[in-house]
DNA sequence: TAGATTGTTAATCGATTAACAATC
DNA sequence: TAGATTGTTAATCGATTAACAATC
């Protein structure tokens, strides 16, 4: 299979979101496998390592491509780089860190952007006492920057990790600056009127409520 | 409506996953309604500001009882105390903190246990620096003594926020102590064998490819 | 009362699973 | 070749939406 004649959607196919979330659990098994020295792997060895059924890993990378071979199975190795080619893990896309604070610092010191395919190029805060500063190698810019310094550097990603009660204000300057895409750490759902903006929320305490409720409920 | 009368599951009835996760959302929309003086409601006016269907609203309602009143709607003090008493607020769960770097940190410094209704008792870590220290009013001890403190004190949570090798053989050591839920910050799935043990993920870099793939694909 | 809105049943839509012909 | 496993079509299952009688 020749990874340059990847079709990222087949047909016109919609695709559903609950087959895009478990891509990266696909990716991360077959990495998994791959450092294990593992060459090729049928739906049906997957998905008992998964939890899936063979029917619908089949299903969901159907959606992409033909990417198996009938008798053989999938080779870890090509199916590990298209899956990461279709999460766009080879785009190169940029992000900024909006918002310094413990949630920002704890990225930069721990999260490996790479190892998803994004590159952190800077973080933005309104604290005069760090602005100026870095985190590592990420220099800390005033938020008073912000609008002007996405517009003309054009990042793809802002992590936005401010206030609650700044998240809509501040995710409306990115907006309007031109940023497509907003990984939201602050808890609040973001209201944007036009939106072509995509937004994935990592929401803990939405999260640790489910945690409640199922604790609750045996 | 009397909230001691409150039936957690009518009817047997299996309540989806999907339901019990768009319940926060609801709740945080009742309080911004009632810090607001709002005391009434339908289910029209809530989906039009959650861009959800009334009818799902109703449905997933019904699923836990009969809260509203014909011609009426739902009074909003009442609903929001049903839907907090639904996702356990009321129960006081405890939890732990169980690797207290940098993601702990934040979780101590800004997160709002509080408002969640789950109260933070300790934190563990194998950094012999900080055991013994605290952080705000949370004491540090030794991860050596985790397995110990669990089965004595029977915290309800323990949140993992472990180094990604030390994910699977921690958890472990939690279930095996009697743990009842695990919040999983370590981007690892967590593989148990005989798992009645519930676990809820934040994954990162899950979250960030699905951002990622959708960046890719307009 | 008349209008509004619930809770629920029925209809639709979408996602998962099963089955199997094609073929490596 | 014979056995294995794909990609896809069909069947099933579950979740969402629509419709409406009940009733505040």
């Amino acid at each position: 299979m020749n990874t340059k004649e990847l079709v990222l959607q087949r047909k016109n196919k919609k695709i559903s979101d609950h087959a895009v979330r478990r891509l990266p659990r696909y990716l991360k098994k077959l990495d998994e496998l791959y450092v294990d020295g593992v060459e090729r792997l049928s739906s049906n060895q997957l998905g008992r390592m998964l939890s899936i059924t063979p029917s619908q890993i089949r299903q969901d990378l159907s959606n992409f491509g033909e990417f198996g071979q009938q008798g053989y199975g999938y080779n870890v190795r090509d199916l590990r780089r298209v899956i990461a080619a279709i999460l766009g893990m080879d785009r190169n896309f940029t992000a900024i860190l909006v918002g310094a604070g413990n949630i920002g610092h704890a990225l930069i010191d721990h999260f490996d952007f790479n190892s998803v395919g994004v590159r952190l190029i800077s973080a933005f805060d309104a604290n005069p006492d760090i602005v100026g500063k870095s985190l590592g190698d990420i220099a800390i810019y005033s938020i008073e920057n912000l609008k002007e310094m996405v517009s003309v550097h054009q990042p793809d990603i802002a992590i936005l990790s401010v206030p609650m009660a700044y998240a809509n204000p501040v995710a409306e300057i990115l907006v309007e600056a031109g940023i497509k895409g907003i990984w939201n750490f602050t808890n609040v759902e973001l209201d944007f009127p036009n939106a072509t903006t995509v937004v994935e929320n990592i929401n803990f305490s939405d999260s640790l409520l489910v945690l409640s409720y199922y604790l609750s409920n045996i």
